[in-house]
DNA sequence: GTCTATAGATTGATAGAC
DNA sequence: GTCTATCAATCTATAGAC
């Protein structure tokens, strides 16, 4: 592993990486060509191959990293929330309408997944899914907290019905970014409610709702 | 059988298409070469070009066709199954694990939609929409039925919720293309039937409460 | 660690014969 | 409509100076 040790190194790294990000969530992977992320780190290819070894080391490094950037916008925007609804409509939100500095890195994930799946990536692959993991497991244990309070009775194991979850954000949001008329949020948060068993509360359509019983099981 | 010319072309075109389909499944689109789909169709570039005037010409045609052969497969393993529960595996299935026939063409499916979400490609991306819309209002034509007979309760315009059904599905297939064993069936079933808000069995929909199947947490 | 310069291979597409 | 032959552009990666 390359250790950069001076200020101008780190700095090149960092750049290379940003860089490419935004041309591969534009271009996509192999439409993001060597020198045209140099170029827009403002540096040349001899710099990349000297941070990373290959194109498809830089790949690798960048998919490490889109991990934190992705996930933790979103674990944000879950605590500010208060009931159950605003909850799973903030989640909603981060996935269809990121903020701005997470939105070229929403876009690398859909690139990266699709170029993780074909043969001859299976290192990447297993990467990605060790990562997609860590973000189930993430929000199984705020399912677990939810459930506690009676809000919601997941119909099966919090993993199981986490990695159900963010599965489905993940497939509306691709819905939504190819027409985003054809979705919207209440019924993103009606599904969700659907999936996890939501209690009475707000539902849309539902009918009547007593209230939140606490000790009843 | 007539015009031995012109029925030359037309097993050319097929040919090409079913290559095209093929090699974009394993390689992505821009991996697969006008000369790697010729020679795999036992023609030469020229050819191609003929067909489709450009690599983008085949590509949208390839676009259109796939239409057809993933849903049909699904409606007609929909119709087979007798309970709702059957019909809701039998969906699933088709995702996971589509008929070999298919399998092509899912990959495909998933290659041309960040193909064609990137910025170039909007003619495309309007196509690809089109289909999607048609391909969910033939599922919410069976919603309907299945709620004209009591099954389900969709909480809005089965439109808007056959979109959404859909689109989890693809969600999970997803996740279950990078590691199966995140995806069980069971969850899949359950989280269907949560959108739908499935009557009957574990679920007495109307009711505040529902049953909760597991064990407490 | 980053630069310049370039090698070596591959790409999408065209021209013209048949 | 299909083939052969080929071009110009572009790509990843390397070599060597500093």
């Amino acid at each position: 592993m390359p250790r950069p040790r001076q200020a101008r190194s780190v700095e090149t790294r960092a750049r290379l990486l940003s860089a490419a990000a935004t041309i591969i969530a534009e271009h996509g992977i192999e439409g993001a060509s060597v020198d045209a992320i140099a170029e827009r780190a403002e540096r040349t290819s001899g710099s990349l191959y000297g941070q990373f070894g290959s194109k498809d080391g830089l790949i690798v490094e960048l998919l490490d990293q889109s991990k934190d950037v992705v996930a933790q916008s979103m674990l944000v925007d879950i605590e500010a929330a208060t009931t159950l609804d605003e909850r799973l409509a903030a989640m909603w939100r981060n996935f269809a309408e990121p903020p701005p500095a997470a939105r070229d890195w929403v876009r690398f994930e859909h690139e990266v997944w699709v170029w993780a799946n074909r043969p001859g990536n299976e290192d990447a692959k297993a990467r990605l899914a060790t990562r997609y993991r860590d973000e189930f497991a993430t929000l199984a244990g705020a399912l677990d907290d939810w459930a506690a309070e009676g809000l919601i009775a997941p119909p099966g194991p919090v993993d199981r019905v986490a990695t159900v979850v963010v599965s489905t954000l993940i497939g509306l949001e691709m819905t939504y970014r190819l027409d985003p008329s054809t979705i919207d949020e209440r019924s993103v948060v009606a599904a969700l409610r659907g999936i996890l068993r939501a209690r009475d509360g707000a539902a849309p359509l539902a009918g009547t709702a007593t209230r939140s019983a606490t000790g009843e099981t």
